[in-house]
DNA sequence: AATGAATGAGTGTTCATTCAT
DNA sequence: CATGAATGAACACTCATTCAT
């Protein structure tokens, strides 16, 4: 199953059309949701037959995981870009939230996919993309830890903080406001990194006793069924 | 289709049987999400035939509409419950923050199955459902301008708070981090209620210029495929 | 897989509907063999849709079991009945190997279909079915050791005579001779329960030394992907 | 698709190639039943891909056709070179006997392969497999005959002992007992010589009156889809 | 002569829905 | 009102064969 081979030899080749398997498949997914688009559809849209298709695609599930895998590779390489333009602890998380929030942004409709149709990935292919998520998590917390070590930042509980940062962007996507309609993307972009910025620096939250064992589990990603 | 009646006359064994079967199909959606899991299935859980189902639901679809219809009731009666029990603005939105997030709290699990799965309803069903749902931000949205307009609230921009305080809470239930290993539920549902009640009262918000046409928009809500 | 369970109430619905199947399956599967059936002809033929059919068989799979077992009890019953007929050992092995002899004369399509597409049966119908041989086997083999320790047939090696008397008559049906041009099917019998009664009363073996452990393996049966 | 012929001109290549490729197929064929069994398969176990593989064979049947007939032809050889050694006409029989039974011994998995998969051969190739095959019976039901016409076998029936001298040695194949516990190959091996010429020389049978026509179709050989 | 990418018809199986009893 | 057998449209996936390079 799972130890099916691409069977096709010329890499680029397999590069290419990949690429417009992906697209393809994103855009039919996107319209149709996972389970009632069909592989034909999707090879229609990507201008090949079903069997072509399958010369470059393991299953449908495959076809679904390439799609989201591009996503996140996406965020996570943003995010890396950010911290690697800034030294300066504070900057920094401010950077990383504000990369973030734009790339949700731009893919919204993709965001969406991601929280929708995790759960309809098959165990293993689940399992690899939520191991790469929880790296970005885990690449987040540090950068929030470090602020924290150094003072810049006062909330007591990086864990939580974390989990904020990279959820509340996705507001963005999941209730799709029509932001033309009623403002700049650009400003709303704004307005979520800043209400994230003034959780994490919080001295309300900073005067409670914190609760037991924060700190060490500060980078503990979340786990389970749920999305990203 | 959608225009086929439910035939049978005894409203109370209505009542009834569909109370049976919206709790198994609830059990066995979120088992294993809405196209996977079969209307047998379904009947088998509820201790009934497909035929019998039959007589009290129109389509698979319909299961699903009426388990996500009775959990948005939930937490409309939830929060109308606690701003009936608190007359001061400002306690009003907190009473309301909390009373949500203790919803999901308890019911994460079918919070999940809301926003993974709204989109396979069929249009009509959608449609309806996110009409229960918007009429639930603007009762909420009212709740935060009138807070607003007596002044206990700082932010200027009830639109976008709004859909933070209804947004943030699900974080519970879709990163469904592990609460019992991590800390006390009581206390996550505090910090989600005190983040967002300090982004309501935002003073650095209050500092920039409000965007164009915010006010007349405060309650206007999220249209399209988005979730909940 | 194999557990999945017919869901059908109705017994005696079953038993109609599994018989019209089997017979059904017979006819196409003899037409045609096994792998270039389709279990829509077979539906057809058997005068119901596919999805009927999978109400009453497990898979394609199944089907061929249901076709091949049917027969191997057949023969198996026959011996049965005939030494019951009979209590003279001698005369109980004659009517062993008449009584499979006509079975196999009767059967010539099923006998053929069994030993061509017994290896096309998935490895646990194939080992169950292989099982129900294998004790016919074992019954043949009693009474042929019966005869020989009671000294009316004098063959040294019991084993080898099982062998031989339970495959010859096969051949009826994978030489398929025509019977009508030739002889009297009857005539075919008897010299085929001659040859092999012959076989078994040998004293040119007798006057051999008997191969080692022939003895104690008398009854051991055959193993492997052979047929029948 | 049945008159397509083989491009290639160099006819030592083709021989060549047609070798490996027969060598390759029946590995896989045996391993995994002809349908099973897929032409990329047999291409990489030929050590080479599907397009070459299509210049040496006309299709897939072709390839199966190719392996069943190589067999046919060496015990067809086999047979050939053991009368070849004997002139006396009873030794001939027995001579002709093992050779076969050798030529099965050796190559028990093709064996099984052709009873079990010579039904899988398109009608014209089956054809053509049959006729050498009965090539091969009347070769040796010439040889029987003679020896009955010079008296020193006894059969009355030259047809049916032809027919169980070249049918009894398969069951070494199709019952593929586990020779190696039972007793040495070699004495597998003479047992069955020994039966079969038992069954020759009988005098019981000729003491029976021979049944019409017996004679004047001693040679006939099967037709129809039976195999071998 | 060899390659290997493309094809598309075909397969077993599932399942929401209906309807006669 | 309940039952459960029947239906048939889909669907993911495979593979023998072709043909441009």
């Amino acid at each position: 199953m799972s130890d099916k081979a691409i069977r096709i030899k010329d890499q680029s080749l397999v590069q290419a059309r990949q690429a417009q398997i992906v697209e393809a498949a994103r855009r039919v997914f996107r319209e149709k949701g996972f389970h009632p688009a069909t592989v034909r559809e999707i090879g229609d849209a990507a201008g090949m037959t079903q069997g072509t298709l399958y010369n470059y695609a393991r299953s449908k599930d495959d076809l679904l995981f390439l799609v989201l895998d591009e996503l996140v590779r996406e965020y996570q390489e943003a995010v890396e870009a950010a911290i690697a333009r800034e030294t300066d602890p504070k900057k920094r998380v401010r950077a990383t939230a504000r990369a973030f929030t734009e790339v949700v942004a731009q893919r919204q409709d993709d965001i969406l996919l991601l929280y929708q149709e995790v759960h309809s990935l098959e165990r293993g292919l689940r399992r690899k993309l939520l191991a790469r998520t929880h790296e970005f998590f885990e690449d987040v917390g540090r950068i929030v830890e470090q602020a924290v070590a150094e003072g810049v930042i006062l909330t007591p509980n990086a864990y939580f903080a974390t989990q904020v940062l990279t959820f509340l962007p996705a507001m963005l996507a999941l209730r799709r406001w029509d932001i033309r309609n009623y403002c700049q993307t650009k400003d709303v972009i704004e307005w979520i990194v800043d209400f994230v910025m003034r959780g994490l620096d919080d001295r309300t939250v900073a005067r409670r006793a914190s609760p037991r064992r924060v700190r060490s589990r500060a980078t503990k990603v979340a786990r389970g069924r749920g999305a990203s």
